[in-house]
DNA sequence: GTCTATATCGCGATAGAC
DNA sequence: GTCTATCGCGATATAGAC
């Protein structure tokens, strides 16, 4: 389907990661759908008939940015906290990373949240699926860090979950990287945010 | 363009307005591109061509919601607001009517929010124009609490107000209304997060 | 691995009767 | 205000030479 990528030598990018990096930039602009093969081979220098022999069908494009930008979240994220030591520290790491990796890869990342009803029904349904895993873990990390009595535990950990995600991913449509902020410098935004809130200290 | 909405009485809903109403709901479901107007004629038990006689384009459907979409919460919003009597009671207002809105509206709303890509420039223009004025909306009324001294000013009003867009906006591609949760219960959740963050309380 | 040329199809939109 | 019939276009995808 989509082979492991390569150790990362300096070896010049091959003509199929390209193309995911043209797609996704495409796709993020205009749309799934509102995006033409046309137009992502000539960004590649390329007659559109030429993308047929890297891939199938238009929507392997989608499947596997959706995919690869999937698995690269988790892979990071998971890396971060293996060296954190306690459940807040964990937690802080996964949001830094998270921000940090969605916005590296803002182009993916914004394909995914918004295109991924363009997948078929089943396709979609695997997309789903990785995606609810990550979820689980985003929710397995903040139901540890109530149960260290570090999150307050009057908010149930699903419901943490969808807010703290509302509140990273919806970066990934507005962040402009020419702007002020640095991924970093929102990613201490955002968990100062989420733990202290906006309220005035006493 | 679009004409003001006839007083409420209780008239039975015109063919333009349930056009609308089931055109957000196929393009919140599949994107503006990937529905069809046939789809959409078809749910209102019509031919495509018949669409015509209530509009000049497709596209004029998508511009009609966005901008009927962000009238309304603008207006709700505005209306909430001027019944409160202090910068914290406004914002508080405006949360909870900004999500519950957000959710009545939640086809249009996701819409607005998904496929304003897929808007002629100009139009697109347009629409960005009216959520810019909205946006500095709840810009203003941060920025006012923050000077009342009951928001933290160590964080820039923009800031917070992007921070909170995400947090209330999120709601509309998740919220499921078949769910445990009411948009009311959502509203004071968000609040409570978005003031007193997830600390665990000393 | 890329090209030219073409097949095929479904879409938005129009014409004109009723 | 809705219909039947159809146009014309641009899209994905394929065939086969180089």
């Amino acid at each position: 389907m989509h082979a492991l990528p390569e150790a990362d030598h300096d070896e010049p990018e091959s003509t199929r990661q390209r193309l995911l990096r043209e797609a996704a930039h495409e796709f993020r602009r205009k749309g799934y759908a509102g995006s033409t093969t046309r137009e992502i081979a000539a960004k590649l220098g390329l007659k559109k008939a030429s993308l047929y022999h890297h891939i199938d069908k238009k929507e392997d494009l989608l499947y596997e940015i959706c995919l690869d930008c999937l698995a690269t979240i988790q892979r990071e994220v998971e890396r971060a906290m293996y060296a954190a030591p306690t459940p807040l520290e964990r937690l802080h790491a996964l949001v830094l990373t998270h921000v940090q990796v969605g916005l590296r890869e803002q182009d993916g990342f914004a394909t995914l949240l918004l295109d991924i009803r363009y997948l078929s029904d089943e396709r979609r349904a695997k997309v789903m699926q990785r995606h609810d895993a990550y979820q689980a873990l985003v929710r397995a990390t903040i139901s540890a860090a109530q149960s260290a009595g570090v999150l307050r535990q009057d908010i149930a950990p699903g419901n943490l979950t969808l807010m703290l995600l509302g509140l990273l991913n919806w970066s990934a449509f507005w962040y402009q990287p020419a702007g002020p902020l640095t991924p970093e410098a929102l990613g201490a935004l955002f968990w100062q945010q989420f733990l202290n809130g906006a309220v005035a200290p006493m």
